[in-house]
DNA sequence: TACGCCAAAGCGATTACATCA
DNA sequence: GATGATGTAATCGCTTTGGCG
């Protein structure tokens, strides 16, 4: 196991004023190098991709869920006539909205007791599912929470898809004695919110990588000015030729040996005298 | 084929309301 | 009970996309 190292085989002596990145020192190559890594380049400054890796809410063309469309039209073609209240009524929102909401609400209501238990007397009261929304005059916007069941269950089809289709829409607002209209809105809000922390968990990853590069940055500049000290001190070692460290497999101890055909017969002398002890 | 129009769907921003501490 | 914070249902305006003439 060989290991190269430069040790300033620049044919310039001090050249590092003049540019600091050639045949400056091992560890300022590997500074730099290391920071090179990171930044993908050497000249531009660091920069953060604030995109995110992935899509957060992928097109619905990329949801495999979607392209499914053959069953999806199955379950259409099997429920047509079981929706066929709600298809006709509320294929578009404002159809839900301006249409009976008493008409489908009675159709629906059963199937998500049946579900659920006993949900049924929180939708009419608290929540007020598709029924309540004669009550309103007009004026005040209504805020209908909906029930945990509900909630659970929406969660769970969001799990699988985080987009609907009209049909699974209306399939979902029947289940759930929902309005088409609020399926939607959920599950508009629910991507919104997934989108919210997702962001927020890649500005907490963007903090972190910020703040290992600061602390990185700041020991290389600590290095950088450790190593120019040292070179005043000792501008002679400066020149010294490159040099090959040989790894000894059995005792992983580097041994130094300088090669010849750079080094001068001053340096060579220097090192066999002064360095080439251990 | 290119273009304009239209409807539908989705999204971001915002509002409004319910709930809780 | 009043109040502010928080969560979330609902709305609005905009953009994109696909169908159609």
């Amino acid at each position: 196991m060989e290991l190269a190292l430069s040790l300033g085989d620049t044919p310039k002596p001090f050249s590092l004023f003049e540019n600091p990145n050639k045949g400056f020192s091992i560890v300022l190559e590997q500074a730099q190098k290391s920071l090179d890594e990171k930044r993908g380049s050497s000249d531009p400054p660091i920069q953060l991709n604030l995109l995110p890796s992935t899509p957060v809410h992928p097109s619905p063309h990329q949801i495999p869920w979607l392209n499914h469309a053959l069953g999806v039209e199955t379950v259409r073609v099997t429920n047509a006539n079981r929706f066929r209240l709600a298809s006709v009524e509320d294929t578009t929102d404002e159809g839900a909205a301006v249409s009976s909401p008493n008409s489908a609400a009675s159709s629906f209501r059963m199937d998500f007791s049946i579900m659920n238990g006993n949900c049924d007397a929180r939708n009419n009261s608290r929540e007020g599912g598709v029924d309540s929304d004669d009550d309103e005059n007009g004026s005040t916007r209504k805020k209908l929470r909906l029930s945990k069941e509900q909630s659970a269950f929406l969660e769970e089809t969001f799990k699988e898809h985080t987009t609907l289709n009209p049909t699974q829409k209306l399939a979902l607002a029947k289940q759930l004695n929902l309005r088409p209209r609020q399926v939607e809105v959920w599950f508009q809000n629910r991507r919104a919110r997934t989108k919210l922390k997702q962001t927020e968990v890649d500005c907490e990853y963007l903090k972190k990588c910020c703040e290992t590069l600061t602390e990185e940055n700041r020991r290389l500049q600590k290095e950088l000015q450790e190593l120019r000290a040292l070179k005043t001190s000792q501008p002679f070692y400066m020149q010294l030729p490159a040099t090959t460290l040989t790894m000894c497999p059995s005792c992983e101890r580097v041994a130094t040996n300088t090669t010849g055909a750079a080094a001068t017969k001053n340096t060579a002398s220097i090192i066999a005298g002064g360095r080439h002890q251990k």
